[in-house]
DNA sequence: GTCTATACACTGATAGAC
DNA sequence: GTCTATCAGTGTATAGAC
């Protein structure tokens, strides 16, 4: 109850809630939603099954808890890399090179891997699967002004400029895929493959 | 016994076995490996619980069962598409029309989904990640003296063309969760944007 | 071959001691 | 705040009647 303790019990709840999450980040990116069970994630995070559920009220939640923060981060680095000044070609440019740094490199590759997770098996959860298309869709959607800019200045591709961000980030989630293989390929893509998909080709129409 | 009771026995056999596939297929391909359960797929088939079981030993061995029927497909389509006469490039760009139509739409799609729950899933199964893998990399690499063809006629991007072999193949499993979102997305893929990721840009280095 | 009923293990969640 | 022990529910798989 002192003010000397009332800091030592945040600070102990912030390692706590830390071991959590970062322990249900590691499971669940790699056996699914269904996959990961309640003992693994005690198991990794060091923690007791009651200790869990003291700070967390069911998996279910740790799960949704993880996909906000994945996506808040993923908007968070998308606005970092469109607000540095510069034409609508770089900063797609730009993007690429923070997406293939984070989606599959680090720690941050985990976030991308739930949000796969999250689609890919997001109708064992009722109403889950609903909720991350729609943030799948603000998210990207964020990319389509910037699309029809650079289409205009000559740079990206002709087509239907949604669909193109769709197939943008598809392309992203599909190359997190890499990690599950174990052979560090992921580690051999490069930004260019990536920006390619929205460059305009050699050859007119 | 008699050779009349044979043929319809077998007759029997077979369109119980179609029943538990197609149910098993659908099933899977929704919920993945451990989001599916028994109880779904016996529902979906309109078997019984114990006839499932009859014909297959777990449920294991039905996921297994599609999985291999996935890749044998997929590399029949992958052949089929390589062994058309004409040049690497336009193996290229016939391949991508075949993925397109393939992977997002249809029940073809389907199979597709199922090779991405395994890729994401396959660790809930011992063994299962490590055949996937095996699979994907023997499937994937056929492509890659095509692509080592057309970088040497100078319509393929230059770079190492085992990664942009894996990058294509990801971009196409990417593009297959779009199927979830049910917005109809997967059906606005035309085969140019997969085509895009192969093809050698405007710009010179 | 096909079904229903049930055994058995596992998992998410809770209770209650400390 | 933290733990262990346990409950209740679910899921895979089997037994046994028809």
């Amino acid at each position: 109850m002192s003010p000397r303790g009332q800091v030592r019990n945040e600070q102990m709840r912030a390692e706590a809630l830390e071991k959590i999450t970062s322990a249900a980040l590691e499971v669940f990116a790699e056996y699914g939603y269904k996959g990961a069970t309640m003992k693994q994630i005690t198991k990794v995070s060091g923690l007791s099954y009651g200790l869990v559920y003291y700070y967390f009220p069911s998996k279910e939640r740790i799960f949704r808890h993880l996909i906000d923060f994945a996506f808040e981060s993923s908007i968070f680095a998308l606005n970092t890399a469109m607000d540095v000044p510069g034409t609508a070609w770089e900063k797609i440019e730009n993007l690429s090179t923070i997406l293939v740094r984070n989606a599959l490199s680090g720690e941050s590759s985990l976030y991308f891997l739930i949000m796969l997770q999250a689609m890919t098996q997001g109708k064992s959860i009722p109403g889950l699967l609903d909720y991350v298309v729609k943030r799948s869709e603000a998210y990207y959607e964020k990319l389509v002004p910037v699309i029809i800019q650079a289409q205009k200045s000559g740079e990206a591709v002709k087509g239907d400029p949604v669909v193109l961000a769709a197939a943008y980030f598809s392309f992203v989630q599909g190359l997190a895929t890499l990690v599950f293989q174990g052979k560090g390929m992921e580690k051999k893509i490069i930004p260019e493959i990536l920006i390619n998909v929205l460059r305009k080709g050699g050859q007119e129409k």
